[in-house]
DNA sequence: TTCCGTGCAAAGAGTTTGCATCTGT
DNA sequence: ACAGATGCAAACTCTTTGCACGGAA
């Protein structure tokens, strides 16, 4: 789906639900499936302030609710870290995180439905969502030459999924 | 391996890395490994104010974070719903959270291992750990009496791993 | 016109930190 | 004795909320 097909569904999905189509939340909404990667509600607040100057974080954080009560966005929270969102693809896949940089790649789930539904039966529970993240160093930090002991994210050059400094 | 060896093991492992043995720090592995699942720091701190009232949180949390730091302790974050600690399996390995009773489930992980192995290969990550959770109900809550649209957990009296409310 | 949304500031929860006092080794 | 731990309170971060004003429908 692309990035225009899947803006109008979001904001015909918002309108069915009877919520107002703001100018701001069409910006915020425009800034997250956009967005290379999974942006930080900083980031986004910063995307949509050169055109929409007054806008509060409380509003970003709000019209994100909104869509999380739709399902049409996935949240993964990090603690201490913060939160990203994915409002291109809301349902659960595999995450893999640097730990260096902060980039996040997404991965597609082959093999791993299989395996849910095993431990699902096994256990007993009646899983309906899980997440999947792995943690480690993307390609270009694994090039780059390696610091001992790293375990804060820091932004750096080639990341597209940086986290704001 | 058992809960007293497993005692052994954490405190060893704190005199090793220069750390003082205080009662308060033995109370809370303690309470920590001898937990019946994955408690809170709120919880923790609860066990041993029976025999340590003036243990604060901080305390509690100082320590975990050492036992953090030499790998020992598995911590769990949920964001909102604060964190989980697991002092006794201190490996990644899947958990199975019920979404209404709050209990975590812990499973091995047959089969796992490789998916992250095939995932790190094609994306060219070098994964060092991760972090599985499937969410859903646990089975004494399916037959329980449904609830519509219950997302937050709540302790009822079956769970081994409930919040405090 | 009528609510709903916005934006500001204040509140909140969980966790961390500063610092004076106490204590394991 | 002395480096390190405790415990209290204050600080901190991310997120949510209350409320008066403004704007979509």
């Amino acid at each position: 789906m692309d990035t225009r097909t899947r803006l109008a569904t979001l904001l015909e999905r918002l309108r069915d639900n009877g919520h107002r189509l703001t100018p701001q939340r069409v910006a915020i909404i425009r800034a997250l499936i956009e967005h290379d990667g999974h942006p930080t509600v900083e980031q986004l607040h910063q995307s949509i302030l050169p055109d929409f100057p007054t806008t509060s974080l409380a509003t970003v954080y709000k019209t994100i609710a909104l869509l999380k009560e739709d399902g049409e966005v996935l949240e993964l929270g990090f603690g201490e870290l913060g939160s990203r969102y994915d409002g291109r693809h809301p349902e659960p896949h595999p995450h893999l995180i640097c730990t260096r940089c902060g980039a996040i790649a997404d991965y597609s789930s082959q093999g791993l439905d299989e395996l849910v539904a095993r431990m699902a039966a096994e256990t007993g529970f009646a899983v309906d969502s899980h997440r999947f993240d792995m943690f480690g160093l993307c390609p270009a930090c694994q090039d780059a030459s390696p610091r001992p002991k790293d375990v804060t994210p820091t932004a750096t050059d080639h990341a597209t999924d940086q986290r704001p400094d």
